[in-house]
DNA sequence: AAAACATTCACGCAGCGTAAAAGTGT
DNA sequence: AACACTTTTACGCTGCGTGAATGTTT
């Protein structure tokens, strides 16, 4: 005689909870027998062993419906499956690594972000670039609406950028809101490639992070500190600033703003832009 | 005066739909004003930016609540919070790799399955074995369960197992039943660690692959090739046979199931077991 | 008057978990 | 009679998406 478990066996056995087992018996998993004066289940041996590779595969991250189908499959049938679920494995694993690597390189700047008008001249990283707002308006236009969706679409990977032309050796006063991406990713770039966006290359700049109080805009004003370093170095302007926003703090009296930025430079002496 | 968006702008904007919206809204992500007249919302750029950065943050995994409390935090909170967040993430990054790992050593295995009784003398796995069943009965005792459960948790890293104890050097016709760990998978291997199961050792073995029919059990007939086998090349049994299902293929009309074996064996000759 | 908006409410998804109410066994 | 066990139904979770019914603007 087979011995047959009640559902409260199988809860103890398996640690599968009765209302799990009833749910296993829903989509088809098991049929256990019912018994005729008491209408209680009888779970089998078998039957036990199906949970587990169901459980088996489900760990595999196949659905429920897939799972339950690659129980009855034929090898070369579970193999094919195999081979699709390592491809979406694998682009988990590379995922994730993009993604770690992206979390701690916005770690870094707000941890470097403490140190505001700290003025480094280092490369800027080489960005993709794509504005979509001018003085806190978005543009409407069917081609930016799509292009900016397909920014969003990586997010995280995007940042929020700002961009300020440069004219004549000096700054517009015309803030321009967007997105980045590093080119590092190359994935996201990959996708992004055919679009409005434009790679601006990496170029020798005055990295430092700005801080807005007032809940005020990022404006020439509070770039202040930097011209005067500029002034100090002999440092003049060779191109736009760009930069995105870190973190708002929303304190009870007020909004704070934080921006990293990358203020291209020269020598004022060099008559020429020498590539580095 | 400040632009203003309607419900039906910012899902072309933004690709929100309106019912999205609504949510960010009730989850109080944003408050955008009513028109006294007819109740129809009006968006600000802010809100929009808003929405962006709380996309931001759920981009990397955070929980809806986790990205509303950080659009608020302080610098140093945020940094905090993606430090934790960096944890998760490198753990995902090695579990996926194991993941993966795992999937495509069941995929050889199912692959090679289809040479059945193709005998290949190699060193089984290290492996971590633990048996709860013995002719197609659970063990019931508390510390079995408990073990089973511990053991379940880690599917798919766990194999189904088979165990045929060796007696005299030959077959007992009791087969086992339980769970099996290759020792590769060191995180699962260390949580197990102090449970019943017990460290099989690589071992010199012939591996092969066996397939049931008739919805039969494993059984000691399934082996005579095996053993037929040994007789021709003067090997003779050196310890119990352990293995594991690989598939059941359900047919119309049958269930045909498919086992992966390790039969450690030595030559018929050598009086002593030779450490390899 | 038709089309294109806007509003609200309600229900859907996966994969179970949790709680409640009522019957059965010992 | 107490208590453990079983049964069922129904609703919860995340993070929105989908659809219907109704009202407003152009």
């Amino acid at each position: 005689m087979e011995y047959k478990y009640r559902s409260g066996d199988v809860e103890k056995i398996l640690g599968i909870s009765v209302e799990t087992l009833r749910f296993f018996e829903n989509i088809g998993l098991i049929k256990p027998e019912r018994d005729p004066n008491n209408n209680y289940r009888y779970y089998r041996h078998i039957d036990l062993n199906k949970i587990v590779a169901y459980k088996f595969y489900r760990g595999f991250e196949f659905t429920l419906d897939e799972s339950l189908d690659i129980l009855v499959y034929k090898n070369e049938e579970v193999v094919d499956k195999l081979n699709e679920k390592a491809i979406e494995i694998k682009e988990k694993c590379e995922y994730y690594q993009n993604l770690l690597q992206r979390l701690l390189d916005l770690k870094e700047s707000l941890e470097e972000g403490h140190k505001l008008y700290d003025f480094k001249i280092e490369d800027s990283p080489e960005l993709l670039l794509y504005f979509n707002q001018t003085n806190d308006e978005f543009e409407t236009d069917d081609i930016y609406l799509e292009t900016t969706r397909k920014y969003l679409e990586f997010l995280p990977f995007v940042y929020l950028a700002v961009h300020i032309p440069e004219k004549d050796g000096k700054l517009v006063d015309d803030v321009h809101y967007g997105y980045a991406v590093n080119t590092m990713y190359t994935k996201v770039v990959e996708s992004l490639k055919n679009t409005m966006g434009k790679v601006y290359p990496s170029k020798k700049c005055i990295h430092t992070f700005v801080k807005v109080e007032n809940n005020g805009p990022l404006s020439l004003a509070s770039l202040e500190p930097i011209f005067q370093f500029m002034e100090e170095k002999d440092l003049i302007l060779d191109g736009d600033v760009v930069g995105w926003i870190l973190n708002e703090e929303v304190l009870p009296d007020d909004i704070v703003r934080y921006f990293e930025l990358w203020i291209p430079i020269k020598e004022k002496n060099s008559k020429k832009v020498l590539t580095p």
